[in-house]
DNA sequence: TTGTAGGCGTTATCAG
DNA sequence: CTGATAACGCCTACAA
């Protein structure tokens, strides 16, 4: 049976009520009753039952997430693991909220992240391009006591508490060896495909499967970014457009988080077999693409992992509590047509 | 603020006990009351907190794991996931015992399983081959109402309650998928190197890197199995001994949970750098070498996770609830050299 | 068949 | 500075 309050303080001769100060380490108790306390804390080898202790202390935690309207399927995964972790978050006294704004339409953002305060959230998880405006509008937020994350695409220069998601430069140098160590030794040429190079994710993942390139597989030529925007058309057209003036092209980069309309070209092209494709988050789209050979491998994220740890990490900042870092490092996937599910 | 046993028993218009009674489905209510009482719950839209209950109920389960004292790294690894998962077990009041068998040793395992019965045990996690003597200790323990899982290995004929790891024989055809993606066009051959074909994981996964092998890259040729028996010394002459022997060689597939020998080899042997080395499992030794080049790619399972399955399981089972299987699946995950954690 | 009262391990209020 | 005492939400004898 695991020692209680109760035991600890009849070994230490003292209350209960005095037992839980030097617990939380409140003011007013003698030095030596804290040493008395301590002694018998760590004689019996207590350690307190945090179910208990939340029962007790009522602890609720109102946290907000803020996600984009946006088409690509990625989004639409997070926000069903989000509403996955919101059935399970009663018994972690935690309420979610989920606010959206418009894609690319800052003042929005800036208007729905003006509803929150210390008043009414805990803490705040963002997922949105760094924009002089947001930065503002998350100062105000921290200089209220809010605890704020950046979910997927960090956001450093708001001096948000925390990033969660993986490492977009280790995510791109994946990527970059993946689309190496398929390509086969015979040169060509490679495609890059980002949805827009004002968001950092992108970027940094541009940057990492670069590097990789240039170190491991110089024979290989990379081709400068193009941004499709998420637009269907755009990517339609410039995809067909390099697959035509480029006869030595041998594989496809897609960066961003929306491949729907590069799966689609290349469903219908006559030579999307003998090329390489590498892209970015496990979806429908993409997992249909793995599954059909369209696409080679994924370097994904596991949106799961990405909402329990930006939840576990706003409750902790919330209580100002420490967190493990090494729980909250968010895994660089592989998925390829094997090991799908 | 959420409703809680008070507020349905008020709008019920019954005492505490009996909301609790319907709630727990215990007998002694009148279908009358159990309607009025279900009626208040989903009006109120009342869901029970969990954590008050257990912490009422004093409920602990006292798992035991089963282990075998073996060389590979890979059961130092499931050790230590099995250690850290036992610093924050006490949060759910869940005792974990390690037991150890010398590897290979069934009656040593056998011994070892007699010690525990429903009494003292309320699941067990076995990580074990499977043979006639186990199968008998473990349809006693069953016959006796402590729920088994198998790990990492199944032990189907036992009639354990559940299996926790990865579909191994998707485990052998990622690795076969990535050996013929990685290994280009170029024909040659590929030397398969199992720990035991006992081992009911590592036949899995040779079945399974056949298929892929027959069916997507018919070029390579695949050698028959070496049994290693997790000897360095067998390893290592057996490995050198192919290498020479066979100059077409273009691949090595190591299908079991230990690699260290194997690694060992070529880290000496000149020929290694242009073969294609696909192994298991991420423990120090593969990590080093998929850092150094060695190794390309790792085929793993989430130590971390197979263990908090198993917990999550094990008191499932004991409570006689159901489990949500889709959570309960082990990911077979790809790690290469820039998605090294 | 139903209700009352006490307890699970912790926190918090209010006297002393 | 310290100690009773009453919550927190739920479970469970025991009594009615």
């Amino acid at each position: 049976m695991r020692p209680t309050v109760n035991d600890i303080a009849k070994a230490a001769g003292v209350s209960l009520a005095t037992v839980d100060r030097v617990l939380n380490a409140r003011s007013g108790v003698t030095e030596k009753t804290v040493q008395r306390v301590n002694a018998a804390i760590d004689q019996l080898g207590y350690v307190r039952d945090v179910t208990a202790a939340n029962l007790a202390r009522q602890r609720r935690y109102r946290l907000a997430f803020v996600l984009p309207e946006a088409p690509e399927l990625f989004v639409a995964t997070l926000r069903e693991a989000l509403s996955e972790a919101g059935r399970s978050s009663a018994a972690d006294r935690t309420e979610i909220r989920t606010l959206s704004f418009p894609a690319g339409n800052p003042h929005a953002l800036v208007r729905t992240l003006r509803t929150l305060n210390a008043g009414n959230t805990d803490g705040v998880a963002i997922f949105a391009p760094e924009t002089p405006h947001v930065r503002d509008a998350i100062a105000r937020l921290k200089s209220d006591g809010v605890p704020i994350v950046a979910l997927v695409s960090d956001l450093p220069s708001t001096g948000r508490d925390h990033f969660v998601g993986i490492d977009n430069i280790a995510g791109g140098r994946t990527a970059g060896f993946l689309m190496g160590k398929f390509h086969g030794k015979s040169g060509g040429s490679v495609m890059v495909l980002v949805s827009s190079m004002q968001a950092r994710d992108n970027v940094e993942r541009r940057l990492g499967f670069d590097q990789v390139m240039a170190e491991s597989f110089p024979e290989i030529e990379v081709l400068p970014s193009l941004e499709s925007h998420d637009d269907e058309e755009i990517t339609a057209r410039v995809v067909s457009e390099v697959l035509d003036a480029r006869p030595d092209l041998t594989g496809i980069y897609s960066v961003g988080h929306g491949s729907r309309a590069l799966v689609e070209v290349l469903r219908t092209h006559h030579r999307a077999r003998q090329l390489t494709i590498v892209a970015h988050e496990l979806t429908s789209v993409t997992r249909e693409a793995l599954r059909s050979g369209v696409i080679d491998a994924v370097v994904s994220q596991d949106v799961g992992h990405v909402v329990r740890s930006a939840l576990r990490v706003l409750r902790a900042k919330s209580d100002g509590v420490g967190i493990v870092p090494a729980q909250e490092r968010i895994r660089i996937e592989i998925v390829v047509r094997e090991n799908l599910s």
